[in-house]
DNA sequence: AGCTTCAATATGTCTATACATATTAAGGGG
DNA sequence: CCCCTTAATATGTATAGACATATTGAAGCT
């Protein structure tokens, strides 16, 4: 246990146990430093993890105050449909259905204010069962590079990501009631429902990309642990 | 600009552009620190931006290594009921349906080991709309004061916030077609999907609540953006 | 009152140095 | 050949001092 593990623990403590309530303003970092026996730096290292895990709020000369969270601010991981089916033990397996047909895609288009696009439709599959349906567009006058890619045999969402850098995402969670497509590629009866998630991804102000995956519900879940702290 | 931003813009071009592909062991820091004319703890600062980013992956003796991502990791926060409702000016509103009522709950009970439970049904409104439907067993072991409490006025999640601190937590989120329950509390018809949240937490091992969080899945989504680095 | 100016202040960053520690790689014995 | 020991090494932590900078709150002006 490091001094500042156990400095930070005993904050936990006091945040805890009201001693330090929700909206209190705490001493200074040195005023800590000295009740603690310790450099600045260490008192520093312990409110900086307080800090990112959301305890905490800083702010130059206000000082260091408690949160106030009626509710927890849990961060969570969206996995990647290959790794996620791998962890799972399926034989992951992928097939393209589709590239610029003119079949409507479930997309907006208008989020690339007339780019020419590069529509995908593609299939990400566990032992051979459909496993996630992805739907994408790709803004090529920002990836010029997609123009040539027949996606046959890559997924266009790695091979993105091995050429385009990003620097911003939004990413959407969504339950829905599964679409034409969804039911046609994903083996579903109409009515069934289907786990949705939707991301944008763009770089320096330029929308690269936004798809859709939409996913069985009956074997899809997205899961996070948390051990925080403490 | 500080320098360590300059450093990480720069740390992160080499990794966009491939001049440290994905697997590549960098330079040790004290190198680093030659190399950008600052000193180790500077280098340490940028570095350490990266790895939070899970841009990179640090190891004792082993050095630091740039992760090899086909996908990205994106980390996403759940928004707290009354947040959400507050932040589309919506006007929030809180309703007990039942206390330890035989009722069945579609929680795992199995995961108290026994332990004496409160069982808590509520509803979260939005401008008198149902908006979240709660569904929440709460180990009496692990927090004996809620088997005073009626939570008539205050919502068991609020509740528990403020008197029992949290160490561990596991969330999950499914789509689901809507359960009885859902249909009879938050109005809808059988067959609508429902986007669920799911998620136990624990005190040093013992588990303290679980709780099922239903919403209107034409009313309910969770987005994030994270502008990142760069 | 309302507005601007300005100094006080707590956090943020940087440097330089020393020591701690996990982990790897090499060496030595069975 | 395998297991154990041991030393080398890159990251992790701690210290102490200096300076930077965003914000606040008060003073002064219109």
């Amino acid at each position: 246990m490091h001094p500042y593990e156990s400095i930070r623990t005993e904050m936990l403590r006091r945040i805890n146990d009201q001693s330090w309530p929700a909206g209190f303003t705490l001493p200074r970092e040195e005023d800590l430093a000295e009740e603690f026996g310790v450099a600045r730096g260490t008192i520093r290292r312990a409110l900086a993890s307080l800090s990112e895990a959301g305890l905490i709020e800083r702010k130059r000369r206000a000082g260091t105050r408690v949160v106030d969270r009626r509710g927890h601010r849990s961060t969570l991981t969206i996995p990647i449909v290959r790794h996620e089916i791998e962890a799972r033990g399926g034989q992951y397996g992928y097939r393209l259905i589709c590239v610029d047909e003119a079949a409507a895609s479930p997309l907006d288009k208008t989020l690339f204010e007339g780019a020419p696009l590069r529509h995908v439709r593609c299939l990400h599959l566990s032992d051979d069962k459909p496993f996630q349906l992805e739907d994408r567009l790709i803004n090529l006058d920002a990836v010029p590079d997609a123009a040539d890619e027949t996606f046959d045999t890559i997924s266009p969402n790695e091979w993105l990501v091995q050429r385009a850098p990003y620097s911003f995402i939004r990413t959407g969670l969504r339950a829905e009631l599964a679409h034409q497509i969804d039911q046609d590629h994903l083996g579903l009866k109409a009515g069934a429902p289907v786990f949705v998630i939707e991301r944008q991804t763009r770089f320096r102000d330029a929308p690269l990309t936004s798809v859709r995956l939409s996913n069985r519900a009956d074997e899809f879940e997205i899961v996070t642990e948390s051990g925080d702290l403490l």
